[in-house]
DNA sequence: TCAGCCTAGTTGACACGTCAATCAGTATGG
DNA sequence: CCATACTGATTGACGTGTCAACTAGGCTGA
């Protein structure tokens, strides 16, 4: 027997917060962009690059890191590297294998791109929240994100 | 003088808020397509047509129902049309003008849409959260919403 | 009247994401 | 040995979004 559907409270609560979390993501990527001309994909790849040993990592790993498709990250890796961020090198032995490797360029754009990006996200995130209400914003990801379908 | 930086607390609960809304609007946007085959784009542009009356609106007036940009409507007008799902149509006087007609095929669309949409909001989002976690969540969109600039 | 501006809407270029197909190399079982 | 399956990675097609440029008609004031 099928259950209810949600109120419209419920369900007014629903597209406030998809509504304003969309904005807020499409806030700070205009941010980014404009203080760095970095995407947020570009961010993430950066920031994952830069803390790996060597600066490089297999697409694999670096796709794991960062919780994307393969496929998602071979497009934008193809991106990055026609705009110098980033590098690909052969693997020697199984040649399955490959390197993303962090340039100066891209090592450069990530450190100019930090400061202003976590400032952004003090202003635009942390300053709009009561103490009280980061934490249960915290309680709420977690019940949300541990309700998803199995992954 | 700058404020300091988010710290690595907050910085955490803000990228898994990120990532936790990013995931349940990909598994809902995933449900909605299979069930309906639509997106969460054509499921707007639907809903806003079918509470219209005559099921027709201008691209302007049918922009800010749904807070899009016109360009964006634009093109996505473009593809729902080559899809049946609505159809232009010209408007005497003004050349300007124009209307978008919600087609049968469209309404048939999005009606079977409804239910299911619904449903999975339900699962994914309200069973997830305590009734008090659901009241706080409003609390911290509308903060949210009211830090961002101007508009 | 007509230049300048405003409004409505479309278009093109390009970034981004997903899906399915493909390719190359390794591993495995008969 | 070799067909088959698996893994790492790329590619192409296509939907989606944004930005800037453009078309086109209406409005206003010197």
């Amino acid at each position: 027997m099928p259950r209810r559907l949600p109120t419209s409270e419920q369900l007014r609560t629903w597209r406030d917060f998809i509504e304003t979390t969309e904005a807020l993501r499409a806030v700070v990527a205009a941010r980014l962009q404009a203080e760095s001309g970095l995407s947020p994909g570009d961010y993430a790849v950066l920031l994952a690059l830069s803390e790996a040993p060597d600066r490089r990592l297999r697409p694999s790993d670096l796709a794991v890191a960062i919780s994307w498709e393969r496929s998602r990250l071979s497009h934008h890796l193809g991106r990055m590297e026609r705009r110098g961020l980033i590098r690909r090198e052969g693997f020697s032995g199984d040649s399955r294998g490959a390197f993303v490797i962090l340039t100066d360029a891209g090592s450069a754009a990530f450190h100019a791109a930090t400061v202003p990006h976590l400032t952004a996200v003090r202003e635009l995130f942390v300053e709009a929240l009561t103490p009280e209400q980061m934490d249960a914003l915290a309680q709420i990801s977690a019940a949300l994100r541990d309700h998803l379908p199995n992954r």
